[in-house]
DNA sequence: GATAAAATCAAACATTTGTTTAATTTGAGT
DNA sequence: ACTCAAATTAAACAAATGTTTGATTTTATC
């Protein structure tokens, strides 16, 4: 199905209350309301809010898929250059995108929605195989170590990273810069994050610290 | 407040529904049900379901909570040792109280309820500090690196963990291990996200891999 | 500019929600 | 056995929910 300027619009007025509020304690009403459309509008076009939800889905994981795909093929980069744009690029999207991966790591928990379910598994399981061939490249090459636990180091990064995003405030506070301009903090805690990051995958898949 | 056996019967009945529906998709007409009470006695007892909430967080805050303390004021282990066991008694605390866990996900999420986001600053605020006393003492006696960043450190053993969890059945799909009984592949898992994790610190925190 | 399909709207729909009420039962303490 | 407070109940409550209706307006095509 193809989106129109309207069906964008709902959806990412939907976005950003799904992420403040959750799915289930935002209403139509709501969505409604903040996207200056008719309250019926949301049945008519997707049908339900819960289809909304999983339209929602459609439109973020598209765009999102794509990013992975193509580092992994040029072949220009070595793998561990390779792991380490994968990372960046992973924290940006993150940024870039907060309030959806908000949405995506409660909708993971709660694991109800078969659609969404069957959407988020396809997407694993591509993300982890591509990886995967990543190392295996780096280990004929003899950069990467043997045993990686392709999982377990697609789970730290991901995890730490949402971890951090939503620490954020806390991260700040605890380390008493709360002084510093908001802009400043946020390129400082994702510069740190990502070096912290690629020093854990360095560990992780190679012989020096 | 304390609570008596009846109260802690609807707290964790809660729990269970809480965790596997989300708080908001959660009727307190299912809870009631489940608990096996009338409707009534959630608000004759609690005052509301948002206090019925904010019941189970302070349960389970509670026990959870003296974990760290005691661990770290033992003067016969070393700090390495020290943060071994640390990230034990978390993955322990995670598999046992799965579904509180995912609960509090969410809410960090979210970020509501006052009540439940003090509750949560407290907690963190008071492990960061003893975990931060703890790396203090090993870079005194030399055995662990200088600059390290505690709440980044923190985020990745959380963020880690929990996203294991939610990827539980993921893992065991992706690593073929689908024949293994369920309770070989949990403890399989659970020892090597321990030694997944404590790698990690190794990295981070010492000189040697 | 007539026509038909798509978009928009206010209003109504039936359910479900959390909470309260008011009556009844239970269970010690005397 | 009596008393009184706590516990328990079925029923009712108003408010809010997602969805649908049927009429009206807009838009595009001829």
């Amino acid at each position: 199905m193809a989106y129109n300027d309207k069906h964008i619009q709902i959806i990412e007025t939907a976005e950003q209350l799904f992420a403040k509020k959750g799915y289930e304690a935002t209403t139509v009403r709501d969505i409604a309301g903040q996207a200056d459309v008719n309250i019926a509008m949301i049945s008519y076009y997707f049908g339900s809010k819960e289809k909304l939800l999983e339209a929602l889905f459609n439109h973020r994981l598209g765009s999102i898929k794509m990013g992975v795909e193509s580092l992994l093929k040029n072949d220009f980069l070595s793998p561990g250059k390779k792991v380490d744009i994968l990372i960046d690029e992973h924290i940006e999207r993150v940024i870039h995108h907060k309030g959806f991966y908000k949405i995506m790591l409660c909708e993971q928990v709660i694991n109800k929605n078969p659609v969404i379910i069957n959407l988020l598994i396809e997407i694993k399981k591509r993300n982890a195989e591509l990886i995967n061939k990543l190392i295996n490249d780096g280990q004929k090459k003899g950069v990467f170590k043997k045993n990686v636990d392709v999982v377990l180091l697609m789970s730290t990064m991901l995890g730490t990273v949402i971890q951090v995003l939503i620490n954020q405030p806390f991260y700040r506070d605890f380390n008493n810069l709360k002084k510093m301009p908001a802009k400043k903090f946020e390129e400082t805690m994702q510069k740190k994050l990502s070096a912290h990051v690629k020093k854990i995958f360095k560990a992780i898949l190679t012989n020096e610290g």
